[in-house]
DNA sequence: AAATTAAAAGAGTTTTTTATCTTTTTATAA
DNA sequence: TTATAAAAAGATAAAAAACTCTTTTAATTT
């Protein structure tokens, strides 16, 4: 579905806005332990965020992530976006350029109501939803 | 989504059941010009493919691949579980290893609606059911 | 201003996936 | 029974994805 680095990337966008409140910063090294993720593939990850400006950084001592009220209202689609670019979003389950409404593939309207389902669920899903929800205690982003 | 091997199964167990109505055989060859797909990585996906027994093959002159009746009951799930493994169907959209019901991801209750019915599309899916429905020209393998 | 901290950038390496090429086996037909 | 056709199997190669290491840049703090 995603690539792992999408995977990361959706984790690592939701720690910095747990952790970033008030003005705090995350450093890399919280985020690769936070989500499990090998440290400086993480980097690159963030990087790439950070010039899409999904999450903001500063260098330095005490420098490191954290988020805007507008980073708050990314969506996983935008996050996915970034990433992984939008061929979830645009391409044929079967791969096939030319599928179309005119010229679909065997499984096209059978994909479509789930695609709709499934974009509806990323373009919905903001990560300050998950941090509301978060300050209940009742998810995992390690594994364990 | 899919891996490409697993696209080219698909499309190929559609190819397949289509050109070989009446004890008809189709060669690779067909099957890769059908499909789009490189003649020798199909080969090995066919190999795979009867290996499990979702087609049947046989070898030499006249040889190629075929199905019987049980082939076209195959379900798209059957073929991804075959290609793929049961990942897509068992795995945590975000990869993490210890995600359940009791240790929930941030997303997994979102996703797992989506889940449900995207494993509902593919189970009730079969490769018979597109057949009656191809028989209308009415879809496509080929990228044109 | 110098030392230090932390991200950015650049340059590999490893692993996995996708694709190709060659040889072997099996069945058919001349 | 030999030649041939076609899939199976094995081995290799190319491309992409995942991961690592090193150097540079930018901001702080002393």
């Amino acid at each position: 579905m995603f690539s792992k680095s999408c995977e990361y990337a959706i984790k690592a966008m939701i720690f910095v806005a747990q952790k970033s409140k008030d003005e705090a910063r995350v450093s890399l090294k919280e985020i690769a332990k936070g989500t499990d993720a090998p440290e400086h593939f993480i980097a690159k990850i963030m990087q790439e965020l950070g010039r899409k400006r999904l999450v903001q950084s500063i260098k330095g001592p005490n420098g490191g992530f954290y988020m805007t009220e507008k980073n708050l209202q990314t969506s996983i689609t935008d996050i996915v976006k970034a990433i992984d670019g939008d061929k979830l979003y645009l391409d044929c389950v079967l791969g096939l350029k030319a599928c179309s409404e005119v010229n679909p593939c065997p499984v096209h309207f059978e994909y479509k109501e789930i695609k709709r389902n499934l974009i509806k669920m990323m373009d919905t899903n903001t990560i300050g939803k998950f941090n509301e929800k978060l300050d209940s205690g009742s998810f995992f982003l390690k594994n364990l």
